[in-house]
Parts: C-alpha cells; structure tokens; sequence
DNA sequence: CTAATAGTGTCTATAAGACACTATATA
DNA sequence: TATATAGTGTCTTATAGACACTATTAG
C-alpha cells in the first residue's frame, strides 16, 4: 500500500519537480558610503553626503553575447550558491567588489514581482552595506573606472538603472534613514573616535533636520547613554577645527538593534 | 563571433540550467489573533492575550506516503507559484486556511539556511497576519478540531514545532510588538470603534509596560493625533462595565507605517 | 586683532509619571 | 449601599527647542 516504510526513504525519493521552482536566487547590495563635501544650503553648512556605489553593466556578456541589461547601472550582486545564505551571499559578493569584510550588511527586503527580470523567474534578496569611503575609492581606481562609480542619491536617480533596481535603492535608503535614527548605524560611517560635530555631519547626510542641526545637539550627545566620551579629557583632536574637540566612542552594547529612538 | 544579434534572442535561449536553482520557494505565515481572557497578575487584570494559529502536519500525505515532520506542529503555508509573489501566495493562503482576506499581512523575513528543510534547498518567505478572533473560531471548528488550534506564545513555545519554525515564530513576535508600538497595526486587533481600556488592553496582551496599564493612558489617548472619540457625546457602550465608556475610532492616514512612537 | 569651530547658559513650553481623587452605572 | 469600570486633577521632574552667549585655537 504505501511505497516508502519511513521519512528517510520518502526524503531519498524526493522530487522537487513536482513543483515549479525558480529560475534563480539573487542577492543585490546597495553600498553605501559618506564622503566629505562643501556645499552650504540656507546658511547651513554641508560637510558631509551620502554616497552609493554602483555598476554599469556590460554591453556583451563573457561570452560574447548582448548582455541583458547591458550598459544600464546596476545594483552589485549575484547568484546565491545552495550551500549558502542570500546574506552570506551577499556578504561573498560584497567581499568581491569592494575586498572589505566585516562591514555593516543588512537585509531588508525581497524583490520577487513576476516578470521583473526578463530572464525568468528570479528572486532577489536587498541588502544595504556601509563601507568607508576609503575602501571605495581603492575599488574604484583599481577598476577601469569608467564601470564602477559612487553617485550621490539624485545622481543615482537621474541614471537609467537596470531591473527594479530603482525601487530596491528607494527602500534602501528609506531603510537606511530609519535605521541612522532609530540604531546606533551611525557609528558604521565613523572611525572609532568621532567628535560631535562629525556624527552630526553624518546624521544630517541621511537626514536633515533642525534639531540635528542646532547647537543643541552638543547638550543632547552628553545624556545619550551608548555614547561616552573618550576618557583622558586632555584627548582632543584639531583634524576639523584650530580650538580643539572633545573626542567620543560608542558604546558596545548587546543590544544594538534597539538603541532606538535617541536623534 | 556572436550567435545573437539582440537582447531578445539572447532571452529566448536564456537557460536557467546554467545556475544551480532552489527545489523550492513558499510562504509561511503566522497567524495572530487576541482572544478575551480572565487572569490576575500582581493586580493587573489581564483581560486579552495574544494568540497563534498553528497546524498540525499530517502523518502520511496525499499519496499514503509519511509526511516530511508529520505529526508536528506548523506555520500553515505553501509553496509559491510563478505567477505571484511571495506576498500574494501568502494572500492567497491565508484566505484558503482561515477564509478571511483583507486583513493585515506583512511579510518580515527570509528563511534560506542550508538544511532547514530535509527535502532540499526550500526557501520561505515568512509573513505575519492579523485575523480577528471570530473567523479563526469558524475555521478552527470547521476542521475535525484536531489539527488546528490557537495558542497562546507560551504554549505554542512548549510544542514540537516542525523545520525552523519556532525561530521564525520568534521574529514574527519581535515584529509584531515592534510594531504595535510604533504604528497603529493595534487597531487591526480592534473593532472599528473601540474604548480606551480595549485599546489599553491589546496593546498590554502584546507588550506590557507600567506607562500603558498606568491611568495616564487615558489622558494620553486623548492628545494621539491618529485617535478621535466618535463625533457624538452621547454615543457610549456598556459592554465592559457598568459606567458606559467613550467610544473612539482610527483616523485613516496616508502614512500607516510611520504613525510611530506613540505608546 | 579676525575667523572659524567648539561648546555653554538660560528661558519657556510641553510631556511623562506617580498617585490621589471623582463619576456613573447595576444590583 | 457596595462594587466595578471610567475618567480627572495636581504635582513634580525631565526633556525639547529657541537663541544668545562664551571659549580656544591659528594666523
């Protein structure tokens, strides 16, 4: 009556055809980096912005053959192999295009719309990364450079980007705006000692709003319970300014995922 | 040199062979409900708490063949076609286990660890639903009772759960206490007009802390731009106690997922 | 001295929390 | 009357924001 006596045989005589699978399992990564600008919108003065890095994909693929999407910009990323996770893919890719790990990586949502890659039904998973801006930069000039370039968001935008990759960088930076606001991230664009003035700079990269901007901002960062300054108190640094600042660190906490709720 | 002349032909002999692909993509979803409960923690009057709906897998399967996990108890779920997403499958589950649609669903994570599933390499989007109490009753009592039942977290906890089930359970309770504080998802537990001690009450079922239980709830409700008290003074309910009680309803907004930081 | 960045002091308005109090119904 | 839920008043302390002010360096 029943062909299989237990779970091991019946696992042994498992056929996955018996479904329709997907036709491949991607992961994309939205670099992002902070880099130092002048710029001074309404009297305000914009040191720092955020950057992301992308890639314009090949007109001819390694074969010869026109490239899907061939010479639009493009997220990084690439095929998720079975004896992996999309984030240890992701962490793989990251490490091939940039030749950095242990950077902030993050998932944060599934890109599986029927027909959004007209090669078939191909599932992509969207990371974000923050990386040092100096990394990038040795990327870059180690490329032919005209195929891997930092944008600023509008610039990005402005592109015409491959895919739905349009809509996975607008999440990313969503995700990246409420995650600087609501996590301690912030510290992944820092170096390890920041002064208050730098954080701010970040913080207004990814978001700008008065209360970041205002002198207050000094007074807030003393009762913030993750950040200390450092403690020597004749430990200063004069790299942004002739009078010396006061240098701080995060604190390392179990729990960085809900710092939460601070800027 | 080249064997296609263009990005059509190239798509039309595009093989997915080339790539090792998943056996399998499906959605998984946790189903939420709060049913009323009489119970007295240290002088607190627990009234509702939070509830899961979970089935039991089957011994043998379609074909009299034992069931991979049979007898152990499961996220309901299935496999994804290629004519949807993750989300719609889930949809569309969702409906064909509880009967209900409309309701909310939100998807929260990936499941895609190397083994998690013996039958190869099966990828689950994970989602978490919110279905008032009444239509799980009908489905759980439609069904031979057995194989169906609501939980509360504790006891699902205490069950043999089937593959990775009870770390996805996990995150879909993380998820949802995130998110019950930090946008309305709470008036998803709530009939459409609501008193404040129904609304305190779910909100404690889900995460309790001194300042929702407190008194002051009831003045701070008042001040929550996306809560109004029904337009007529006189329109009251008795169905909680003897003193009829204010009645009070969600303003729709635009921007649901940033209602934020409010309780 | 000036210019530039780094901070502090002070005032006001609002919000959070503790906790005692009052209100409206039924039985 | 007692009891249960609904709701308010008051006080104290903490925080947010505006904005004017002082501090420390280089050149």
């Amino acid at each position: 009556m029943s062909k299989y006596q237990n779970e091991e045989e019946v696992i042994l005589n498992y056929n996955s055809n018996k479904y329709i699978t997907p036709d491949g399992y991607t992961s994309d990564i939205a670099i992002f980096t902070i880099t130092n600008v002048e710029e001074e919108i309404n009297n305000y003065k914009k040191k720092k912005a955020l950057k992301i890095m992308l890639i314009q994909r090949a007109e001819l693929d390694a074969e010869g053959e026109p490239n899907i999407e061939g010479g639009k910009w493009a997220l990084p990323g690439g095929f998720v192999q079975p004896n992996e996770t999309a984030y240890e893919a992701a962490k793989r890719e990251l490490s091939e295009e940039t030749g950095v790990s242990g950077v902030h990586l993050k998932h944060f949502g599934v890109y599986d719309k029927p027909g959004r890659d007209r090669r078939g039904w191909i599932i992509s998973n969207a990371h974000y990364a923050i990386v040092p801006e100096f990394h990038l930069e040795k990327r870059i000039a180690a490329d032919d450079a005209a195929e891997v370039e930092l944008f600023t968001i509008d610039e990005a935008f402005n592109l015409d980007l491959a895919f739905d990759h349009r809509a996975i960088i607008t999440e990313a930076i969503n995700n990246i705006k409420r995650d600087m606001l609501q996590t301690n991230v912030a510290k992944e664009f820092l170096s390890s000692v920041f002064t208050v003035s730098e954080l701010q700079q970040v913080l207004l990269a990814v978001y700008y709003h008065k209360s970041i901007e205002s002198d207050n901002f000094f007074k807030k960062i003393k009762n913030l319970p993750f950040i200390e300054r450092v403690s020597n108190k004749d430990i200063k640094t004069q790299r942004n300014s002739k009078r010396p600042a006061t240098l701080y660190r995060f604190i390392e906490e179990e729990d960085n995922e809900i710092a939460s709720k601070y800027f």
